[in-house]
DNA sequence: TATTGTTATACTCTATAACTATA
DNA sequence: TATAGTTATAGAGTATAACAATA
Protein backbone atom coordinates (compact mmCIF):
# COMPACT_ATOMS: atom_id res chain seq x y z
CA UNK A 1 0.00 0.00 0.00
CA UNK A 2 2.78 2.35 0.24
CA UNK A 3 4.73 3.87 -2.39
CA UNK A 4 8.65 3.95 -1.46
CA UNK A 5 8.61 3.50 1.80
CA UNK A 6 11.88 1.13 1.77
CA UNK A 7 12.21 -0.98 4.68
CA UNK A 8 10.13 0.27 7.39
CA UNK A 9 11.32 -0.93 10.83
CA UNK A 10 8.74 0.60 13.02
CA UNK A 11 5.77 -2.15 12.68
CA UNK A 12 3.47 0.18 14.81
CA UNK A 13 3.60 2.74 12.55
CA UNK A 14 0.63 4.51 11.42
CA UNK A 15 -0.55 4.57 7.82
CA UNK A 16 0.85 7.19 6.03
CA UNK A 17 -0.57 6.66 2.54
CA UNK A 18 -4.52 6.97 4.00
CA UNK A 19 -6.07 9.24 1.68
CA UNK A 20 -6.64 11.74 4.70
CA UNK A 21 -2.86 11.79 5.10
CA UNK A 22 -2.41 12.66 0.96
CA UNK A 23 -5.02 15.35 1.38
CA UNK A 24 -3.39 16.89 4.04
CA UNK A 25 -0.32 16.80 1.92
CA UNK A 26 -1.25 17.86 -1.13
CA UNK A 27 -3.57 20.73 0.05
CA UNK A 28 -0.89 21.88 1.95
CA UNK A 29 1.27 22.15 -1.03
CA UNK A 30 -1.18 23.35 -3.07
CA UNK A 31 -1.39 26.18 -0.08
CA UNK A 32 2.24 27.13 -0.94
CA UNK A 33 2.18 27.06 -4.36
CA UNK A 34 -1.06 29.82 -4.36
CA UNK A 35 0.87 32.07 -1.21
CA UNK A 36 3.78 31.82 -3.90
CA UNK A 37 1.45 33.14 -6.63
CA UNK A 38 -0.34 35.64 -4.57
CA UNK A 39 2.65 37.14 -3.02
CA UNK A 40 3.54 38.50 -6.27
CA UNK A 41 0.45 40.10 -6.14
CA UNK A 42 1.34 41.72 -2.48
CA UNK A 43 -1.64 40.05 -1.49
CA UNK A 44 -1.42 37.25 1.74
CA UNK A 45 -3.81 34.28 1.09
CA UNK A 46 -6.30 35.82 3.64
CA UNK A 47 -6.47 38.73 2.10
CA UNK A 48 -7.23 37.09 -1.20
CA UNK A 49 -9.90 35.23 0.23
CA UNK A 50 -10.94 38.36 2.04
CA UNK A 51 -11.22 40.39 -1.18
CA UNK A 52 -13.05 37.77 -3.08
CA UNK A 53 -15.20 37.01 -0.43
CA UNK A 54 -16.35 40.68 -0.37
CA UNK A 55 -16.69 40.67 -3.81
CA UNK A 56 -18.94 37.77 -4.37
CA UNK A 57 -21.03 39.39 -1.14
CA UNK A 58 -20.83 43.10 -1.35
CA UNK A 59 -21.94 45.42 1.47
CA UNK A 60 -22.04 43.01 4.61
CA UNK A 61 -20.32 44.14 7.81
CA UNK A 62 -16.79 43.22 9.37
CA UNK A 63 -18.74 41.02 12.30
CA UNK A 64 -21.01 39.01 9.49
CA UNK A 65 -17.61 38.45 7.46
CA UNK A 66 -15.96 37.68 10.60
CA UNK A 67 -18.40 35.29 11.50
CA UNK A 68 -19.05 33.72 8.43
CA UNK A 69 -15.26 33.18 8.50
CA UNK A 70 -15.05 31.63 11.66
CA UNK A 71 -12.34 34.21 13.22
CA UNK A 72 -12.35 36.70 15.69
CA UNK A 73 -13.92 40.53 14.03
CA UNK A 74 -10.31 41.72 15.66
CA UNK A 75 -8.88 39.89 12.96
CA UNK A 76 -10.46 41.33 10.16
CA UNK A 77 -9.33 45.38 11.13
CA UNK A 78 -5.73 44.28 9.95
CA UNK A 79 -6.49 42.75 6.80
CA UNK A 80 -9.14 45.26 5.41
CA UNK A 81 -6.51 48.00 7.04
CA UNK A 82 -4.35 46.85 4.79
CA UNK A 83 -6.70 46.33 1.48
CA UNK A 84 -7.87 49.25 2.39
CA UNK A 85 -4.88 51.52 2.29
CA UNK A 86 -4.60 50.10 -0.86
CA UNK A 87 -7.38 51.27 -2.38
CA UNK A 88 -8.38 47.25 -2.93
CA UNK A 89 -11.84 47.48 -0.56
CA UNK A 90 -13.48 50.69 0.77
CA UNK A 91 -15.47 50.77 4.34
CA UNK A 92 -18.78 52.54 4.26
CA UNK A 93 -20.14 53.66 7.54
CA UNK A 94 -24.35 52.56 7.37
CA UNK A 95 -26.18 55.72 7.63
CA UNK A 96 -29.18 53.75 9.50
CA UNK A 97 -26.91 52.35 12.33
CA UNK A 98 -23.40 54.12 12.06
CA UNK A 99 -21.83 51.39 14.46
CA UNK A 100 -21.77 49.30 11.32
CA UNK A 101 -19.08 49.70 8.31
CA UNK A 102 -20.36 47.73 5.02
CA UNK A 103 -17.52 46.58 2.90
CA UNK A 104 -17.21 46.94 -0.78
CA UNK A 105 -14.52 46.38 -3.49
CA UNK A 106 -12.87 49.16 -5.40
CA UNK A 107 -12.62 49.25 -9.18
CA UNK A 108 -8.94 48.82 -8.74
CA UNK A 109 -9.54 45.45 -6.13
CA UNK A 110 -11.85 44.31 -9.49
CA UNK A 111 -8.98 44.25 -11.62
CA UNK A 112 -6.37 42.54 -9.01
CA UNK A 113 -9.51 40.44 -8.48
CA UNK A 114 -9.14 39.80 -12.47
CA UNK A 115 -5.41 38.98 -12.16
CA UNK A 116 -6.30 36.95 -9.55
CA UNK A 117 -8.53 34.89 -11.27
CA UNK A 118 -6.01 33.77 -14.48
CA UNK A 119 -3.39 32.96 -11.63
CA UNK A 120 -5.79 30.48 -10.02
CA UNK A 121 -6.27 28.88 -13.03
CA UNK A 122 -2.44 28.71 -13.64
CA UNK A 123 -2.04 27.46 -9.79
CA UNK A 124 -4.85 25.03 -10.63
CA UNK A 125 -2.95 23.79 -13.69
CA UNK A 126 0.42 23.83 -11.95
CA UNK A 127 -1.11 20.91 -8.98
CA UNK A 128 -3.24 18.99 -11.55
CA UNK A 129 -0.31 18.94 -14.08
CA UNK A 130 0.37 15.48 -15.05
CA UNK A 131 -3.06 14.06 -14.80
CA UNK A 132 -4.92 12.93 -17.96
CA UNK A 133 -8.39 14.67 -18.99
CA UNK A 134 -10.34 11.62 -17.54
CA UNK A 135 -8.26 11.32 -14.09
CA UNK A 136 -8.62 15.30 -13.57
CA UNK A 137 -12.32 14.92 -13.80
CA UNK A 138 -12.86 11.76 -11.79
CA UNK A 139 -10.42 13.81 -9.16
CA UNK A 140 -12.43 17.13 -9.78
CA UNK A 141 -15.80 15.32 -8.97
CA UNK A 142 -14.66 13.46 -6.17
CA UNK A 143 -12.77 16.54 -4.48
CA UNK A 144 -16.57 18.07 -4.44
CA UNK A 145 -18.32 15.55 -2.96
CA UNK A 146 -15.89 15.31 -0.84
CA UNK A 147 -16.21 19.16 0.16
CA UNK A 148 -19.88 19.15 -0.12
CA UNK A 149 -20.35 15.94 2.32
CA UNK A 150 -18.06 17.67 5.04
CA UNK A 151 -20.20 21.01 4.68
CA UNK A 152 -17.39 23.20 3.21
CA UNK A 153 -18.72 26.57 1.51
CA UNK A 154 -17.30 27.70 -1.45
CA UNK A 155 -15.55 30.55 -0.32
CA UNK A 156 -14.95 29.73 3.20
CA UNK A 157 -11.54 28.25 4.10
CA UNK A 158 -10.88 26.21 6.91
CA UNK A 159 -8.78 27.80 8.95
CA UNK A 160 -8.64 30.70 6.95
CA UNK A 161 -4.90 30.64 7.44
CA UNK A 162 -1.80 29.77 5.29
CA UNK A 163 -4.26 29.77 1.95
CA UNK A 164 -7.61 31.29 0.88
CA UNK B 1 -18.87 24.12 -11.92
CA UNK B 2 -20.03 26.49 -8.68
CA UNK B 3 -21.59 24.03 -6.26
CA UNK B 4 -23.75 27.01 -3.96
CA UNK B 5 -22.17 29.89 -5.39
CA UNK B 6 -25.66 31.84 -5.81
CA UNK B 7 -25.78 34.73 -7.06
CA UNK B 8 -22.05 35.90 -7.49
CA UNK B 9 -21.95 39.66 -8.48
CA UNK B 10 -18.56 39.49 -9.00
CA UNK B 11 -17.63 38.68 -12.59
CA UNK B 12 -13.96 38.73 -12.43
CA UNK B 13 -14.35 36.61 -9.40
CA UNK B 14 -11.46 33.89 -9.24
CA UNK B 15 -12.89 30.62 -9.19
CA UNK B 16 -13.22 28.94 -5.70
CA UNK B 17 -14.31 25.28 -7.12
CA UNK B 18 -11.04 24.37 -8.96
CA UNK B 19 -9.16 21.17 -7.89
CA UNK B 20 -6.61 23.15 -6.44
CA UNK B 21 -8.64 24.83 -4.30
CA UNK B 22 -10.85 22.38 -2.71
CA UNK B 23 -7.67 20.44 -2.11
CA UNK B 24 -6.28 22.93 0.23
CA UNK B 25 -9.77 23.45 1.81
CA UNK B 26 -9.91 19.73 2.12
CA UNK B 27 -6.57 19.60 3.38
CA UNK B 28 -6.57 22.20 5.58
CA UNK B 29 -9.70 20.15 6.96
CA UNK B 30 -7.98 17.05 7.24
CA UNK B 31 -4.97 18.07 8.92
CA UNK B 32 -7.23 19.95 11.80
CA UNK B 33 -9.18 17.45 12.59
CA UNK B 34 -6.28 14.96 12.74
CA UNK B 35 -4.67 17.66 15.48
CA UNK B 36 -7.13 17.90 17.22
CA UNK B 37 -6.87 13.86 17.67
CA UNK B 38 -3.24 13.88 18.62
CA UNK B 39 -4.30 16.49 20.90
CA UNK B 40 -5.43 13.67 22.58
CA UNK B 41 -2.58 12.09 22.90
CA UNK B 42 -0.59 15.31 24.22
CA UNK B 43 0.90 15.54 20.55
CA UNK B 44 1.57 18.42 17.94
CA UNK B 45 0.90 17.31 14.56
CA UNK B 46 4.59 18.03 13.92
CA UNK B 47 6.08 15.86 16.91
CA UNK B 48 3.85 12.95 15.50
CA UNK B 49 5.21 13.27 12.64
CA UNK B 50 9.04 13.13 14.15
CA UNK B 51 8.04 10.32 16.17
CA UNK B 52 6.64 8.19 12.71
CA UNK B 53 10.10 8.97 10.51
CA UNK B 54 12.84 8.46 13.59
CA UNK B 55 10.74 5.23 13.75
CA UNK B 56 10.88 4.72 10.05
CA UNK B 57 14.62 5.28 9.61
CA UNK B 58 16.02 4.99 13.19
CA UNK B 59 19.65 6.13 14.40
CA UNK B 60 19.71 8.66 12.25
CA UNK B 61 21.05 12.51 13.38
CA UNK B 62 19.38 15.79 14.01
CA UNK B 63 20.84 17.21 10.59
CA UNK B 64 20.04 14.34 8.73
CA UNK B 65 16.69 14.60 9.75
CA UNK B 66 16.15 18.36 9.60
CA UNK B 67 17.48 17.90 5.84
CA UNK B 68 14.92 15.51 5.01
CA UNK B 69 12.06 17.60 6.22
CA UNK B 70 13.05 21.19 5.15
CA UNK B 71 13.12 22.82 8.66
CA UNK B 72 15.98 24.32 10.35
CA UNK B 73 18.37 21.91 11.88
CA UNK B 74 17.73 24.76 15.54
CA UNK B 75 13.55 23.04 15.69
CA UNK B 76 14.54 19.86 15.77
CA UNK B 77 15.84 20.29 19.02
CA UNK B 78 12.35 22.05 20.81
CA UNK B 79 10.88 18.84 19.35
CA UNK B 80 12.89 16.42 20.31
CA UNK B 81 13.16 17.79 24.09
CA UNK B 82 9.75 17.70 24.51
CA UNK B 83 9.26 13.83 22.86
CA UNK B 84 12.66 12.98 24.76
CA UNK B 85 11.59 14.75 28.05
CA UNK B 86 8.67 12.39 27.98
CA UNK B 87 10.57 9.43 27.23
CA UNK B 88 9.69 8.67 23.73
CA UNK B 89 12.30 9.46 21.98
CA UNK B 90 16.23 9.09 22.88
CA UNK B 91 19.50 10.94 22.45
CA UNK B 92 22.43 8.61 21.53
CA UNK B 93 25.64 10.33 20.93
CA UNK B 94 27.43 9.09 18.70
CA UNK B 95 30.76 7.53 19.23
CA UNK B 96 32.71 7.73 16.22
CA UNK B 97 31.87 10.94 15.87
CA UNK B 98 30.74 12.90 19.09
CA UNK B 99 29.17 15.78 17.87
CA UNK B 100 26.38 13.69 16.06
CA UNK B 101 23.30 12.56 18.19
CA UNK B 102 21.64 9.94 16.91
CA UNK B 103 17.79 8.95 17.49
CA UNK B 104 15.75 6.07 18.32
CA UNK B 105 11.92 5.87 19.55
CA UNK B 106 12.13 3.89 23.00
CA UNK B 107 9.33 1.07 23.77
CA UNK B 108 7.09 3.71 25.08
CA UNK B 109 7.84 5.89 22.20
CA UNK B 110 6.85 2.51 20.36
CA UNK B 111 3.58 1.94 22.14
CA UNK B 112 2.52 5.28 21.25
CA UNK B 113 3.08 4.99 18.38
CA UNK B 114 1.06 1.91 17.90
CA UNK B 115 -2.09 4.19 19.51
CA UNK B 116 -1.32 7.05 16.86
CA UNK B 117 -1.62 4.14 14.24
CA UNK B 118 -5.22 3.43 15.17
CA UNK B 119 -5.95 7.10 15.58
CA UNK B 120 -4.80 7.61 12.49
CA UNK B 121 -7.00 4.76 10.74
CA UNK B 122 -10.12 6.57 12.99
CA UNK B 123 -9.06 9.76 11.29
CA UNK B 124 -9.06 8.47 7.41
CA UNK B 125 -12.62 7.07 8.38
CA UNK B 126 -14.15 10.39 9.62
CA UNK B 127 -12.19 12.18 6.25
CA UNK B 128 -13.35 10.03 3.73
CA UNK B 129 -16.92 9.29 5.24
CA UNK B 130 -19.63 9.49 3.00
CA UNK B 131 -17.80 7.71 0.51
CA UNK B 132 -18.93 4.54 -1.05
CA UNK B 133 -16.04 1.60 -1.89
CA UNK B 134 -15.94 2.63 -5.14
CA UNK B 135 -15.75 6.56 -4.85
CA UNK B 136 -12.75 5.61 -1.90
CA UNK B 137 -11.03 3.65 -3.92
CA UNK B 138 -10.67 5.90 -6.70
CA UNK B 139 -10.01 8.97 -4.64
CA UNK B 140 -7.22 7.24 -3.21
CA UNK B 141 -5.66 5.81 -6.37
CA UNK B 142 -6.00 9.70 -7.81
CA UNK B 143 -4.63 11.30 -4.28
CA UNK B 144 -1.26 8.49 -4.34
CA UNK B 145 -0.83 9.49 -8.08
CA UNK B 146 -0.94 12.84 -7.70
CA UNK B 147 1.32 12.96 -4.95
CA UNK B 148 3.84 10.47 -6.70
CA UNK B 149 3.64 13.61 -9.33
CA UNK B 150 4.16 16.22 -7.20
CA UNK B 151 7.63 14.51 -5.74
CA UNK B 152 5.87 14.15 -2.33
CA UNK B 153 7.70 11.38 0.03
CA UNK B 154 5.79 8.93 2.30
CA UNK B 155 6.70 10.91 5.74
CA UNK B 156 7.29 14.26 4.78
CA UNK B 157 4.73 16.82 4.93
CA UNK B 158 5.30 19.63 3.23
CA UNK B 159 5.71 22.98 5.37
CA UNK B 160 6.28 20.51 8.48
CA UNK B 161 3.98 22.77 10.14
CA UNK B 162 -0.19 22.72 11.05
CA UNK B 163 -0.27 18.80 10.11
CA UNK B 164 2.15 16.12 10.28
C1' DT C 1 38.62 25.70 9.55
C1' DA C 2 34.29 23.09 9.18
C1' DT C 3 30.37 20.85 11.24
C1' DT C 4 26.79 19.31 14.93
C1' DG C 5 23.86 20.59 18.10
C1' DT C 6 22.34 24.39 20.99
C1' DT C 7 20.92 28.90 22.53
C1' DA C 8 19.36 33.62 22.00
C1' DT C 9 16.71 36.56 19.56
C1' DA C 10 13.31 38.43 16.57
C1' DC C 11 9.50 38.08 13.57
C1' DT C 12 4.85 36.66 11.91
C1' DC C 13 0.43 35.40 12.75
C1' DT C 14 -3.44 34.79 15.62
C1' DA C 15 -6.52 35.13 19.67
C1' DT C 16 -8.28 37.40 24.04
C1' DA C 17 -9.74 41.11 26.36
C1' DA C 18 -10.29 45.91 27.24
C1' DC C 19 -11.89 50.21 25.12
C1' DT C 20 -14.96 53.77 22.10
C1' DA C 21 -18.83 55.06 19.79
C1' DT C 22 -23.12 54.28 18.66
C1' DA C 23 -27.57 52.35 19.61
C1' DT D 1 -27.41 47.75 28.55
C1' DA D 2 -25.95 45.82 24.39
C1' DT D 3 -23.45 45.74 19.94
C1' DA D 4 -19.81 47.08 16.05
C1' DG D 5 -15.51 48.15 15.41
C1' DT D 6 -10.97 49.10 17.30
C1' DT D 7 -6.85 48.86 20.09
C1' DA D 8 -3.64 46.69 23.28
C1' DT D 9 -1.62 42.78 24.74
C1' DA D 10 -0.05 38.20 24.94
C1' DG D 11 0.75 33.72 23.14
C1' DA D 12 2.18 30.08 19.80
C1' DG D 13 5.15 28.78 16.23
C1' DT D 14 8.90 29.48 13.32
C1' DA D 15 13.30 31.25 11.36
C1' DT D 16 17.97 33.57 11.68
C1' DA D 17 22.15 34.12 13.63
C1' DA D 18 25.52 33.65 17.22
C1' DC D 19 27.72 30.15 20.19
C1' DA D 20 30.17 25.86 22.26
C1' DA D 21 31.90 21.34 21.50
C1' DT D 22 34.02 18.28 18.46
C1' DA D 23 36.32 17.04 14.36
Amino acid sequence: MEPAAAACPADGAPPEGTSAYLLSQLGALSARLFADRVAALDLTPPQAGLLRLVAAQPGRSQQALATQLGTPPSRMVGLIDGLEARGLLARRRNTDDRRLSSLHVTADGMALLAELGGLAVAHDGEVSAGLDDTEREQLHALLVRLAELRGLRPGVHPGFRGSC
